[in-house]
RNA sequence: GACCCCGUCGUCUAGCCUGGCCAAGGACGCGACCCUUUCAAGGUCGAGAUCGCGGGUUCGAAUCCCGCCGGGGUCACCA
């Protein structure tokens, strides 16, 4: 097929995926998706120093999570940039025979002095082209740009974007010690890789039109392209770590669905008219480069913890207790064993947090007894009339031939009919022994989760605590 | 500084191409009320944008044109 759509994604591995990066991921998978292309993954690790390993993991589990599967790309080899010298190699000797290439000796402070002299005279620094043709055959490689005329970019989110060849220069592609540069290879790769179009962040765009006059001089197509805005902090500058966290990881571990993140994120600059919440498979339906805004978002963790909390509540209980499982011990709770228990707990829990986390943080009573009780509610709630209380609940309790809700409210209605006492009166008191707080989901669900037992002990145990702490 | 991008409620956005349906719609957040065994969730209502500013074109401009201002990004033998 050949108008078959093919893009990538081109992390340097110098960090963890920063949510600025997942989204130009996501834009591409989405498009690939959509299009039914091939969404490629491609590691741009020509800075050594900088890149390890453990980031390239660290990316590539970032990408997972969010469910962002590569149809080519790593472990395959062939997609990182230090495996692929030998074609940079051969594509700049084309250029340098052909003649859209020469080597320049120029050392690097005679540069540094013409850029600080263009500074000076306020304009762009640009190479004077002094070893154009000095016909060396030795030293930095650089592509021969044209003096006059304009080069524009077709940007598929910005419109067409015009750059006079005056501001552009002779740029290096090959480094006096024989390593490509960066765009240099980037062409390459996009080009080797039949990349359809580019999809890529907004800070790429200056460099774009050198791309295409390389893309020219090697009798490329250029791909279509398309330029992200930005993601930015509240100050309206590009986000950064200095706003806070901005590794995707770090909202993996906030207990943040993967679901919703993604949703967050496609939502970020893209919309369909007034729908805020997508399931991966609409966002792959609807999703359309050209309906992408052209211009910054601020990352709003309010609105990224709302839309959490939608995917959540939608989510099947049996599903979210197996998101949420790996979430116990960062809470300090033991991970029970019973998924059907989780899964009952998680039912009632629901409405009640934001996330995988907050899940657990409301509902850990679930989990373990009470470790104690909010003082003020016990000083109220907790005293010799509400152990009587306390004991006349039990005893109805243990009779009770099923522990449903239902049964479960008949019996307190009528308890509370008998005492001349309010629903919320002995509904405070049993949540206050069952749980140790005053908020928790509806009670009679909570009985009905933790069963007869459990809740008999709890309820006992309450007891047990007055007769050794109130007054009388 | 030069070049490039961007500029609608605090925030994300719809509308802009194909002027009038926009005295600008939705969502998050915020406030109030309703519901209610607590907390949530949900529902209703509300505050919140003279569409960056100034000119122009037009019967009519958020929408078209010009100028300006503000913010951001890019300017390496880094990626």
């Amino acid at each position: 097929m050949s108008g078959a759509v093919r893009v990538r994604f081109a992390p340097s591995p110098t960090g963890h995926l920063h949510v600025g990066g997942a989204r130009t991921a996501l834009f591409n998978w989405l498009y690939a998706r959509h299009h039914r292309g091939t969404f490629i993954l491609r590691i741009e690790d020509t800075d050594r120093s900088r890149s390890t390993d453990e980031n390239i993991t660290a990316i590539l589990e970032a990408l997972e999570w969010l469910g962002l599967d590569w149809d080519e790309g790593p472990p395959t080899p062939g997609y990182r940039q230090t495996e692929r010298l030998p074609i940079y190699r051969d594509h700049a000797e084309r250029l340098r025979a052909t003649g859209r290439a020469y080597y320049c000796d120029c050392p690097p402070e005679l540069l540094e002095r013409e850029r600080r002299a263009a500074q000076a005279r306020k304009e762009t620094f640009r190479y004077s082209g002094r070893c154009r043709d000095r016909g060396l055959d030795t030293g930095a490689l650089r592509l021969r740009i044209p003096d006059a005329g304009t080069t524009v970019v077709n940007d598929l989110i910005h419109g067409p974007v015009t750059f006079d060849h005056g501001g552009l220069d002779d740029w290096i592609l090959v480094r006096t010690d024989g390593t490509p540069t960066y765009n240099f290879c980037v062409v390459v790769d996009d080009v080797t890789m039949r990349i359809t179009h580019v999809i890529r962040g907004n800070d790429h765009l200056p460099n774009t039109p050198k791309q295409i006059l390389c893309y020219e001089a090697l009798g490329y197509p250029v791909p279509e392209m398309a330029h992200v805005s930005m993601i930015l902090g509240p100050d309206r500058s590009r986000l950064s770590k200095r706003h806070g966290a901005t590794s995707v990881q770090a909202f993996r571990d906030a207990g943040i669905p993967a679901d919703a993140m993604v949703n967050y994120l496609a939502r970020l600059g893209w919309s369909h008219g007034d729908q805020e919440i997508f399931t991966r498979e609409e966002l792959i339906e609807l999703f359309d480069i050209k309906d992408v805004a052209s211009s910054g978002a601020v990352f709003d963790h309010a609105k990224l913890e709302w839309l959490s909390h939608q995917h959540i509540k939608r989510m099947d209980a049996s599903r979210l207790a197996e998101l949420v499982l790996p979430f116990f011990p960062a809470v300090g709770l033991e991970p029970p064993r019973d998924h059907a228990y989780v899964a009952r707990a998680l039912e009632t829990l629901k409405e009640r947090g934001k996330t995988f986390r907050e899940l657990l943080q409301v509902g850990s009573f679930y989990f373990e007894r009470p470790s104690g009780y909010a003082p003020e509610a016990a000083k109220m709630y907790f005293t010799e009339a509400g152990a009587a209380r306390l004991a006349a609940i039990s005893r109805r309790l243990e009779t009770l031939p099923s522990v449903t809700p239902e049964a479960l409210e008949s019996l307190y209605r009528e308890l509370g009919e008998e005492l001349g006492l309010k629903l919320v009166d002995l509904a405070q008191l049993t949540r206050l022994a069952l749980t140790g707080g005053t908020a928790s989901p509806p009670l009679f669900e909570v009985l009905a989760v933790l069963g007869r037992e459990e809740a008999l002990a709890r309820l006992r145990a309450a007891q047990a605590w007055i007769a050794t702490t109130a007054r009388p």
